[in-house]
DNA sequence: AATACAAGCGCG
DNA sequence: AAAGCGCGCTTGTATT
């Protein structure tokens, strides 16, 4: 155990925000009322290893931006506390366990109750967590007793550094905005659709296809909006099929079905990312989703409002820089895999895969026969497939990599067994509910039906699979924040661009707009926004953090994360 | 009229 | 081609 930190409150009443600096023996000196301004001014002349502690970064942060103030460190107690009353590797955390208000962000009612809380400005991740300073220090001290106490703290530490530190780059994500040309976007629009519809209007290559649909299926009045009915119509000409999905019609030789899959992805465009999103979402030269850090069970980042996710790659030549900018776009390559080789500490695989792309390492090793098979075969065995060409090929790997294999496979079988599993930084999957334990239980019975059997076997296998693939995708998401950690910390070390040496000013807000920052990030692969001049320096500090994450969660073991790295002025991939 | 759900498809 | 994991969003339909 180490001794409980002490630690300088500078925060305002009522603001949650406690300003903690671990690294000097500071004492309280007591708090000041007052709003965010006052606190942004004192903050602001933090030193840099000032780390701020506070209930939930969504809440604060965004205001501190806009006032032009960044965080160097943060320690998120909302998310740090799902981190450590879940994790395994914190069995005797009780009290922290017991302070159930810090979990009223995850448990979001969905009864309908009314919000509890007060919120003055609807900032999204502003939930049911406690705003108070006492509150916050409580919670802290918590914290560090559960890490202290932890049966690894020095890894438990990293992940909720990592973890804070997505927070703070969301928040700064979504201020910074990604750079959009509504310009670029519209001229895919009208290239694809034919031009804006009036309201309530399709637009003209939509309604011809429809147009075309119809009447190869013999009936001008077939709906194709609506599934059960599109179905009927296609059974009525002799199309068979079980659903509408593209999977299926494709299967099928019909003159209905080409425009008809046509029509399927221009309506899908128009919808989802048509005109009405562009209003919505790009004002400004801006895209600005809401990232969601730790949204997904596995430390992924969730996404919410403006499918940042799902941006569509049709849509990426509309990311573009801004005038005397440029992009710096990089993604790692199997990332998954190449942490599940990491991380098992299967040196074949690691051998395989070092300096070059893994799927052709395969294939020269004579694994599999094509790097496709060898993504399909390795897909298959971190996603736990079973059946098809993929649940063929897996065995393969499983006898060259026994060790990586292992990895995964072991965790599936802990998974079935209504166990929890672990990430490299140890972030725990959740426990079973009593439902599941309930299903598991009847099966075993004397009365069991086969019908319950059958139940059972399969929400083992379903849970086998989602713990399987839990440890990689998880693993794989500290992997990326300490990607993104390490980067944010690098470009904030480059000078500002001014406007006497010719750097334009950008939309990129108070903070970011003559600075290069992070603008966009999805699972693997992050896009930095910089001015010209910087670009390969940009360049090379994305390429030295990724060396950097790998060393801080790897160490020496023998493999690299190589990245697919572009600097052009849009986000085009090829 | 409001809400929940499933299908389908976009992303990794 | 889909299969095996994780998401968000829109639409149409069913339910209340």
């Amino acid at each position: 155990m180490t001794a409980p930190p002490r630690w300088r409150v500078v925060g305002a009443d009522g603001s949650g925000i406690v300003v903690v600096d671990l690294d000097e023996d500071l004492r309280e000196t007591g708090r000041t009322r007052g709003d965010v301004v006052d606190l942004a001014i004192a903050a602001s002349a933090a030193p840099a290893t000032t780390r701020w502690v506070w209930s939930d970064t969504a809440r604060w942060y965004p205001q501190l931006l806009a006032h032009g103030v960044t965080a160097a460190r943060g320690h998120d107690l909302r998310l740090c506390h799902a981190i450590l009353r879940d994790s395994a590797w914190t069995p005797e955390a009780s009290d922290l366990r017991g302070a159930v208000v810090w979990d009223a962000a995850t448990a979001e009612p969905s009864d309908g109750a009314p919000a509890l809380f007060d919120l003055d400005d609807g900032e999204a991740g502003a939930v049911g967590v406690p705003n108070g300073v006492d509150a916050a220090v409580d919670e802290f001290r918590r914290q560090r007793a559960a890490l202290a106490g932890s049966t690894d703290p020095a890894r438990l530490e990293l992940l909720l550094a990592a973890e804070s530190a997505g927070a703070l780059i969301a928040a700064e994500l979504h201020a910074a905005g990604v750079p959009w040309s509504r310009e670029v976007h519209e001229g895919i629009l009208e290239e694809t659709l034919g031009g804006r519809p009036a309201a309530g209007e399709l637009a003209p290559r939509v309604r011809e296809l429809g147009a075309v649909v119809r009447a190869a299926l013999g009936d001008p009045a077939a709906s194709l909006d609506s599934q059960p009915k599109l179905l009927r119509s296609l059974h009525r000409v002799g199309v068979l099929a079980e659903s509408t999905s593209r999977w299926e019609l494709a299967r099928f030789d019909h003159p209905a079905i080409g425009p008809l899959l046509q029509y399927k992805k221009l309506t899908r465009l128009a919808n989802a990312n048509g005109w009405t999103w562009l209003d919505e979402w790009a004002r400004g030269g801006r895209f600005r989703p809401v990232y969601v850090p730790g949204g997904v069970v596995t430390g992924r980042w969730a996404s919410s409002g403006g499918g940042a996710l799902q941006l569509p790659r049709q849509l990426r030549p509309a990311v573009r820089a801004d005038p005397g900018w440029t992009l710096i776009v990089a993604d790692v390559a199997q990332l998954e895999p190449r942490v599940l080789a990491a991380m098992s500490g299967d040196r074949a695989l690691a051998e395989a895969a070092r300096g070059r792309d893994l799927y052709d390492g395969l294939v020269e090793r004579g694994i599999v026969d094509s790097r496709q098979e060898a993504k399909i075969a390795m897909l298959g065995a971190m996603y736990g497939a079973t059946t098809g060409d993929s649940g063929r090929l897996v065995p393969a790997l499983r006898r060259a990599y026994p060790r990586a294999m292992g990895l995964v496979d072991e965790a599936a079988r802990l998974g079935a067994e209504g166990g929890v599993v672990t990430t490299w930084l140890g972030r725990t999957s959740p426990g079973v509910s009593d439902g599941w334990r309930d299903a598991q239980g009847r099966a075993g019975a004397p009365d069991a039906t086969e019908a319950d059997r059958a139940r059972a076997r399969r929400s083992a296998g379903d849970r086998g699979r989602f713990t399987r693939n839990f440890v990689v995708q998880g693993t794989a998401a500290e992997w990326a924040l300490a990607w993104l950690g390490s980067l944010r910390t690098e470009l904030a070390q480059l000078p500002a661009v001014d406007a006497a040496s010719g750097g334009e000013a950008t939309a990129s807000g108070p903070v970011f707009s003559r600075r290069a920052h992070l603008c966009f990030f999805l699972h693997d692969e992050i896009i930095v926004h910089a001015p010209l001049g910087q670009a390969d320096l940009v360049a090379e500090a994305v390429r030295r953090s990724a060396a950097r994450a790998t060393q801080i969660l790897f160490g020496a073991f023998p493999l690299d994360f190589p990245l697919d790295l572009r600097i052009a002025p849009d986000a085009t991939k090829d």
